[in-house]
DNA sequence: CACCATACGGAGCTATGACTCCGCTTGCAA
DNA sequence: TTGCAAGCGGAGTCATAGCTCCGTATGGTG
């Protein structure tokens, strides 16, 4: 008996009917604002409310509330993988570095879940998968190189760098805590 | 109808049964034990079973899991502030700080559930009770003084730099990231 | 238009884990 | 030794939240 697929996206990436990426849409749209508001503890009831959808809908989307989020998280990360892309296009590394981790940071700082993630469970994966890797790692080698980061710095610093924002968000949100954070944190990683 | 307590711990501070001391102390091993694995997903049947004891007698000692738990917290504050009053001792206020910072985080690293706490919610209260925030601003205010330490740092920016590091040994267990963590974020500190 | 595969809604089902209840046991004071 | 308040054990209750099921609706194709 060939039970018929519970997922709404099919074996080979076909059609989709037009209501169902309609609804996929605004699945995920509630989902940011939701799970941006009540962090992990988001319940996917009220992500189905908030997209005006059944939960049975939400669930042929995404399988599980796992699934939901980690299609949140590969957005974002997707998204700054982007603004490294534009750091490496200046001249000055050193800058670009710090733009980047303050462009990131600023895009987290008011979404509890990711920052949650970020600072709960390892996000190399992604990180790689998305060519954010790539980037910060060259953006760090012409940094060094140019003389302006301390010779010390290595790819893992950076994540552990970006972790350690989102906890302390996470601890003080509707706080500046994370920009004094950043500040010190990047001061630690000039070079003298 | 007056109903008898259902704590063990009496109105007034008083006896306390012999039996009842003795595994108030294996229950607290125990959740030291548990939750220092398996992090604040802990259950307390595990503990009870750890301890020997049935459910009921650890929910007579500590009413809510949370109970249990801020204990814990409040034990490991307490030997942290000692930490500190030592550290207030030495001449060189700003070594004594490095070293309390390094003692504190070794002290935690192998302990999950204090670092999720620690980077996920507030603990000023118990910072402020256990006379730890009292040590940490004078050691600050004299290492400024002495010209060690760069001279906006607050007291805020101790726990912060405190809850990273919790944020990073969770995220990298069993790995010596919170070291590299540190060494950056104190040379951030550091007077220039 | 008619047909049917694709998709939807939302009332449940279920697993999990915090907490309670109550009959039995035991420390200890008289 | 005896009485009983203080404690204990652990099966059972209850609330929560993730997930499923199936009858109904609908986009799109011939």
């Amino acid at each position: 008996m060939s039970t018929a697929p519970l997922s709404v996206v099919p074996v080979a990436g076909k059609p989709l009917r037009a209501d169902a990426r309609r609804n996929r849409e605004r699945i995920l749209k509630a989902a940011r604002a939701v799970f941006a508001d009540h962090g992990m503890h988001s319940q996917i009831d009220d992500v189905a409310r908030r997209a005006k959808v059944g939960v049975g809908t939400v669930y042929r989307h995404f399988p599980t509330k796992e699934a939901l989020v980690d299609a949140l998280v590969r957005e974002r990360f997707e998204e700054i993988a982007g603004y490294a892309r534009e750091a490496l296009e200046r001249a000055d590394a050193w800058e670009g570095f710090c733009e980047l981790i303050w462009r990131a940071a600023e895009r987290n700082a008011a979404d509890l879940a990711f920052c949650e993630t970020l600072a709960s469970t390892d996000q190399s994966r992604v990180v790689e998968e998305v060519g954010l890797a790539r980037s910060t790692n060259e953006l760090v080698r012409r940094a060094i190189a140019q003389g302006r980061m301390r010779a010390d710095v290595t790819e893992d610093d950076v994540p552990m760098l970006m972790c350690g924002a989102g906890s302390v968000m996470r601890t003080n949100p509707a706080s500046d805590a994370w920009r004094r954070y950043l500040t010190l944190m990047l001061d630690g990683l000039r070079a003298s």
